[in-house]
Formats: C-alpha cells, structure tokens, sequence
DNA sequence: CTCCGTGCAAATAGTTTGCAACCAA
DNA sequence: TTGGTTGCAAACTATTTGCACGGAG
C-alpha cells in the first residue's frame, strides 16, 4: 500500500473519529487508499486483507464495517438476503446487482431516479430508498 | 375459513400444477384465500397457521413458500438481511418498508416508477428491479 | 402402488457476542 | 493508566437438507 493510500485512509478515520488501529487503518486503506467507491461483503475484504499480507480476524471485519456504517463513513446495502454488502458511498444511489456472480456496482448517475414519490402513509417520513437493478446475462 | 377461500387457494395451486395437500392448502387459504395481497415472513406465516388451528411445520413453510416462488406464484423480496419477506404479488413493483416494525406493504400503484432505466453493461439485460422505500416514523 | 410431499432433527451459513489480552492516548 | 479494540471460540438466527414415513393420484 503506497504512503498516498495510507493517508486517505487515516483521514477518512479521523473524519468519523475513529481511533486509527493498525486493524482499523488496514480496512480503511483497502477500502478508500485509492479514491475509488467499493462495494465489499465482510468475507470478501477479510480475502482481500490477507492478499495484502495483513492480518485481521473475520470477526473483527464484521465489527469494524458495521462501526463504519454507524460512523457514517459507508452504507450497508441489501441485495441478496444471505450475505450483506457495505458500500463506501453513505449517500442514496441506485445500484446494479449481477444475479450471475453476486457482484454490486454502482448505477450511472442520475438514469435510475425514482419520477415521483409516493404519497407516504400519515405519520411517517422516507428514510431511504433502495434501488437495486437486477442483471442477468444476455442469453 | 370460508368455503369460498378455500376455493380460491385451491384454484391458485391449481394454476401452478401444484398437488393439492393439506399443508399446501393451508397455505395457500392464509396467503391468497380473501384476495388480497400478503407480504409475509416463514415466521408470520407459520404463526397464522397455528392461529387458524392448522398444523404445519416450520421448515414446510419454508420449502413450500420457496415451490411457491419456484412456479412463479409468489416473489421473494429482500429488505432487511436478517429474513426473507415473500410477496402474493409476482410482477415487479415497489414496496414500503417501515423500519420501526419490519412490516412491509406495498407502495401506491405508479407513484414511485423509474423515470428511467440507466445505461446497462454490454451482455447484460435487467431481470428486476427492486425498490424499498424505507419509513420511519416522524419524530 | 408409486412418488411426491412432509416432519423432524441435524446441518449450514452468515453474523454477533462474551471475555481475556492488548494497545493507542 | 485506562478505556476503547481485538481475537478467538462459542452462541445465534434464519434457512436448508437427509431420511423415514405418509398420503395424493
């Protein structure tokens, strides 16, 4: 991991003030070191560490993306029931799930956004809305 | 239940080629027997089950609701992770999700289409696509 | 009579948690 | 020092599966 990766990553901890373990600094540098969105599972950035020659233990994968999401730093998105993906963009957007491999990506911008709301049942307030685009391949 | 539900259950299995059993017809009574839509869980659904005074095991609600979905009579939607909601209704439409009490319902007809459909990756179609509008109570 | 369907209990998968050791401040 | 963090293993929850029995056609 280059020093550049590795500062993004620090920054992005000190945004949320979140103590910069070597573990958390670890996560944090796979996850921003290179500017780019991500969308992980905790299985899949666990792989992800120890292909970069760290060591963090799974559970602590699992703890430290769930206290991300409650710092604000990323969003968990449910696409798929069995296992949960994180996403390091925290604002509403539209995403693309590939049913063929189990993979997440963003939605170009803008193209998915809903016409118009729905009118909302007395006493609540929209929250969020998800929109996941299911693709198969072309046959 | 009515004579009049039980019919429609029966019809609905029917239409699946579906054997008739009496689970089956359980139900399908609870789900589609006063034509209505239904949103329901394994759980909430086994749960009507006993209250009716039937008797079907936990895990034949599961395979059951999975042939259900497997001919085509029901849909499977994902909000929460944690379980599996599964819905009367089979086309693709949007939903509402109350996060306060997990239940989830469907939202008014037309309001929240897409304006439009962005750009998909070469090779590939759009199955689905799911939208939750997650609600939370108004404070 | 023949299979599909069912029930039970055990297996599984993903995720969380209790607790002792650890380490950043 | 000291309270937040981590690792491990065990706990948990939702769901699926293997297998023997039972019922629909």
């Amino acid at each position: 991991m280059t020093p550049e990766a590795l500062e993004r990553g620090s920054k992005w901890l000190a945004r949320a003030d979140l103590r910069p373990t070597r573990q958390r600094l670890s996560l944090a540098t796979l996850l921003v070191g290179d500017g780019q969105d991500r969308h992980v599972t905790a299985e899949s950035l666990h792989a992800a560490v120890e292909r970069a020659g760290d060591r963090v233990s799974l559970a602590t994968v699992y703890n430290t993306l769930r206290a991300f999401c409650d710092a604000g730093l990323m969003q968990e998105v449910t696409v798929d029931g069995s296992r949960s993906y994180f996403d390091t963009r925290a604002d509403d957007h539209p995403h693309f799930y590939m049913e063929e491999n189990g993979s997440l990506t963003d939605a170009p911008a803008g193209a998915a956004r809903l016409r118009a709301l729905p009118d909302v049942p007395e006493g609540y307030e929209i929250a969020r809305v998800d929109v996941v685009i299911r693709l198969r391949k072309t046959s």
